[in-house]
DNA sequence: TATTGTTATACTCTATAACTATA
DNA sequence: TATAGTTATAGAGTATAACAATA
């Protein structure tokens, strides 16, 4: 026996909204594709935002990095990494010491933390080759190139 | 007399920090081309963030839909679209005109609120000029179609 | 004096659940 | 029963200003 599942055009209340001239900005398409990949990340890695996974990679590349340099190298306050540290800490992937600077502290993953990341790591090539799949390999690399110019490298 | 300013490499502690995976991932690409672009928008466009521009011109170019169909065309909760809109309608941007289905809501902008998107049209046009500047028009056609490829039109 | 990490505080944007008035 | 708008509440993620320890 088949079930069919029809579903319903949920919320559509007649026709789409007129967009205006968003669709031609950059910036617009920008954060549809953003919030698209998002959506897919997050339901990829339901255990950290992008954000924090990437703060766990930058610790993993950069073993012993103190708070200040990494914040500055994810563009956030040194304030807001305190919290952020708190937690990755209280969750048992990241490990402050005290540096020889005794006012910095060096961080490192724990072996909990690293294993974390690279079961993460296997999760997210699965992940980019899905929101990836709607492009051909040379266009992914084209898009990534073009990003990477508007950004300014 | 010339006085040379002497910009200091702030934070530059020494070298960058190794990036790790990170660069050749869409989504963090993504996410770097869109905080350099909202950082753009926002010197440019300082009264209003960009998701609130786009609810205005929404708006403008569907005069009298409801609170609903809105918060639906722009993915947020009609819970939050209140809020968003009790604050432009206190900025005298929008108003609420309760419609013949009297559940409804139909949105206008009202005189305020045309004659700001307006000006916000031509400094949009102006932001999206500088930071399209890196890419030739052909490349900036070429991410435009990609990002939209990537999102699913 | 300057820098690192820290705390207290607040702001923006968002969601969930429950309510009301209408349909 | 179902939908539109609303309220109360909470949770990310972020910033600013001031402070102690250290350089």
């Amino acid at each position: 026996m088949v079930t069919i599942v029809r579903i319903p055009n949920k919320g559509g209340s007649g026709t789409a909204l007129k967009p205006g001239m968003l669709p031609g900005l950059l910036g617009y398409r920008l954060r549809l594709a953003q919030q698209a990949l998002f959506r897919d990340f997050a339901a990829t890695v339901a255990e950290l935002s992008p954000g924090r996974v990437g703060i766990l990679m930058l610790i993993e590349a950069n073993p012993g990095v103190t708070q200040s340099r990494l914040a500055q190298a994810v563009s956030i306050e040194r304030s807001t990494m305190v919290g952020v540290l708190h937690v990755l800490e209280g969750r048992g992937l990241v490990e402050r010491r005290r540096g020889a600077d005794r006012r910095t502290n060096g961080l490192w993953l724990t072996a909990g933390g690293r294993s974390l990341v690279a079961r993460l790591k296997r999760r997210i090539q699965l992940h980019e080759r899905r929101v990836a799949a709607r492009l051909s390999a040379e266009e992914r690399e084209q898009l990534l190139g073009l990003l990477e110019k508007l950004t300014g490298e």
